[in-house]
This record gives structure tokens, sequence and C-alpha cells, in this order.
DNA sequence: TGTATAGGTCTCATTTAGAGACCGTTGCTG
DNA sequence: CAGCAACGGTCTCTAAATGAGACCTATACA
């Protein structure tokens, strides 16, 4: 649904919602993504190392585990350091952008533990009433 | 990976991170979705038709918006309201949670702005170092 | 010798998201 | 009166993201 210029309904113009250019896209885009929070939380305990992390989430594939972690770090919101053991270990934690993110996170994780019971129920009303 | 009972690394009872109780999972699966915010938002203008919407997010199908929107409902995030003009017209509005959650969401998208240039740069200096 | 651990990669199947045609009703325009 | 646009969707088909799990190299321990 393509429309340039001016948004009549609501007086934005279109820069402030293209995909590229709104950073609350940007970053949601990475948050929202389906490991990364529980990740952040973990990581909240201190630094962990790639297979205590995968030991932790309980239906993570490797996988997934990678490919987060690695946009985590992509984004400079986790760091990765190998350590040369035999054989190497590698350690994840939080860097002080990450650290200050989980702060902002933590409204909406508040409101996610106290509110969902809401939610819950709004859903099953909804769902019984076809 | 899947693991029973605690976890030695961690500490906790698997049931904390288990994706059918753990309310932080279950809350940003819905929030994180790619649309759902961005909706969130402009209906904190007030309440707005389907279409208006449509219009306002210049990159999403209608096909996306309704499910989103469907979703929104369900949660009982959003209301949804059909008024008997001809056509029928059909408006959504926050709800009383929708509102509170998106007060709960304050931090974070203040974040999004002010710290999304760090990220950016991240991204860059990452990309930059193959 | 045989198995376990470390931190991944690779392939393939399944799930989810996205584009865009289509639908029925009505009103406006020529 | 014919034709087109707008309302709020649904439907089908394709593309992209995700998930399961086999595999890899190197070392240590039994």
């Amino acid at each position: 649904m393509p429309d340039t210029a001016i948004d009549p309904d609501f007086g934005f113009t279109s820069d402030e919602l293209d995909p590229e250019k709104c950073p609350v896209r940007q970053v949601l885009a990475q948050v929202g993504g389906k490991w990364t929070v529980l990740i952040l939380e973990l990581l909240q305990h201190g630094p962990r190392r790639f297979n205590a992390l995968g030991r932790a989430i309980p239906d993570i594939s490797k996988r997934m585990l990678t490919q987060t972690l690695r946009d985590l770090e992509r984004d400079g919101l986790v760091s990765r350091e190998v350590f040369p053991t035999k054989p190497p270990s590698v350690q994840y934690a939080l860097t002080p952008l990450g650290v200050d993110l989980m702060k902002a996170m933590g409204g909406l994780l508040d409101w996610a533990w106290t509110n969902f019971d809401k939610v819950k129920t709004a859903r099953d009303v909804y769902d019984a009433t076809p």
C-alpha cells in the first residue's frame, strides 16, 4: 500500500515511518526476534558461554542461538570473547549499550509479568466466541 | 536443546522459561511482530479506521493489517467497532489495557530514538571487518 | 578405543510473512 | 445508466524465516 508525501489521516511525512529510517522499527526488528530478549535477560545475570545459554533455553536450536548472538554482537549489544582453552570456550556478555537497553525494557517486562493474565483472559474470551 | 528440571548454569526451573508459561515470551511474541507497535503508536493519536491505518503505513499489505489488528483485538489491546454506514466502516481504538501497554513501552521507544545511531555505528563497524 | 565436550556449520522440512487479485455493496460521475 | 472508486476485508501463491538434527575439528578422560 504505497503512499508518498504527507499522510492525510495523520499528517506525518512518510519518511517518519519509512522502514529504513524509523529507529523504532529498526530496533524492534531486532529486539522483537523470538529469542533476543530471552538471551539478553539471561546475560543480565552475568557473562555466559554458548552452551550454557543453550542449556538454559529449553527449545532453542544451535542454529538460532548462533544467529541471535551474532545479530546482537553486530548491533553492539553483546560482546563475544574467545578463550584459548582446549577446546576453546566463548563467552558472551552484555555491553554497556546492552545493559542500557535492558534498563529501558524494564517497564515493558514488568508490564508483561503483571498484565499477562488480563491478556490471557481476553484471549480465552475471544476464542470462546465464534 | 531440551533440558528438564533445574538449569545448572542459572538455577532456574525450566518452567520459568517454558514458552507456554513465560509471560515475557508470550507478550513479546505479539508485541515483537513487525507491525504491532507501529499500529499501536498510530492508535495513540486516537481511534482510526482500517484504511486510514493502511494508508499511514506505507508498506503493509491488507492481509497483514487485518491479521495484526485481529491479534491485537484478541489480546484485548485494541477494540473493533463496526458502524452501519454504507459501505460499513470499522473503527479501531486502543483499549485501556492497550494504553497501559504503550505507557510501559515508553522507555523502550525513547531508547530506540536516542540510541539507534549507536546501534547503526556498531553495525557499520561490524560489517566493515570481515 | 570409544565417548564426551567445546562451539559452531550445513542441509532440508516446516512455518510464517508478504504481494496482489478478487469480492459484494454502495455512491458519485459522466 | 455505465463505469469507476471506496469501504473492509478474504484467498491464493510465492518468498523468506525458523527449526531439527546430522556433521565437524580438536582434546581429554575412561
